[in-house]
DNA sequence: TCCATTACTTATCATTTGATAACAAAATAG
DNA sequence: CTATTTTGTTATCAAATGATAAGTAATGGA
């Protein structure tokens, strides 16, 4: 295996993923919400409790606009945030009852289309699909140190 | 294998590779060019020649937005336009010389951060690779009719 | 106690991006 | 030939996002 030959491969894949993630979540429409604020309750949904620096860095953005971002998600009351009893510097940002609400029912509707990706699948199709991913998780996008 | 679990396994791949491929392309750095502008640089670079109409399709953009960014990119003479000798309503958009130029230098920069990725990788751990590439091609991103 | 650092907020401004209306030219269908 | 459709452009406006300066409060170290 060339590895010229993998990275272009590489390329031609993620770019596919993108597209395939793209027509997932296009069909989700919360009422009124940015795409940059859907992807920070996304991630308050799979990570929470988290801090504003943890989303900032993970979102790549400033902890300005970071702050911002969150004060509108927290005025539509889709967020709460707590402080920290140890160090009251840290806030912990967790998702209401309506946040929650609503990110299951995005999850619910990006799962739905995902079904139908592969509803051709077979039995066996899944588990080599289950077993790409681990080796590609393991090898290339979560490589352990 | 559990479908919903599957689902989730999904989930958490993608996410990993958006934030592969952002650590990979953040470093490339073209002089005063925006994302979007970057995006379809990169679109024409592997699909050329393209359609103004195929750019605004496969990056989600109005044909009004998409020619606006293109008028830019061949007043800052990185693509040229030219139009079908059939269909004189159509133009095909190509990269000019200085266009290869800063697109190739671009991918060179992000292949060089891949190999740095898969450097630790064994010769049976990049067939593994390529294989579950090729695995997640067919079966969920590249779905044959 | 004083100073530096960390975590976060507020405010402001520029740029990028998205949305839409109006238009022109070429092709095509009736 | 005329009407409609396709392809693309220009112009304009609103909204989202990015960048930065300045400030607050809590922590921790000298």
């Amino acid at each position: 295996m060339d590895k010229k030959q993998l990275f272009h491969q590489f390329v031609a894949f993620t770019a596919a993923v993108h597209q395939v993630t793209h027509e997932l979540t296009q069909n989700v429409k919360i009422d009124n919400i940015t795409p940059v604020q859907y992807k920070i309750l996304e991630y308050i949904k799979v990570s929470q409790p988290v801090t504003p620096t943890e989303i900032s860095d993970c979102q790549h953005m400033s902890l300005p606009n970071t702050s911002r971002e969150l004060r509108k998600l927290q005025e539509r009351k889709f967020i709460k945030k707590i402080s920290d009893t140890e160090d009251r510097r840290k806030h912990y940002v967790c998702l209401t009852e309506d946040g929650e609400k609503i990110m299951e029912e995005a999850f619910a509707c990006i799962e739905e289309r995902f079904q139908q990706l592969i509803q051709h699948a077979s039995k066996n199709d899944l588990e080599d699909i289950h077993h790409a991913l681990n080796i590609l998780d393991e090898k290339v996008f979560n490589p352990k140190l």
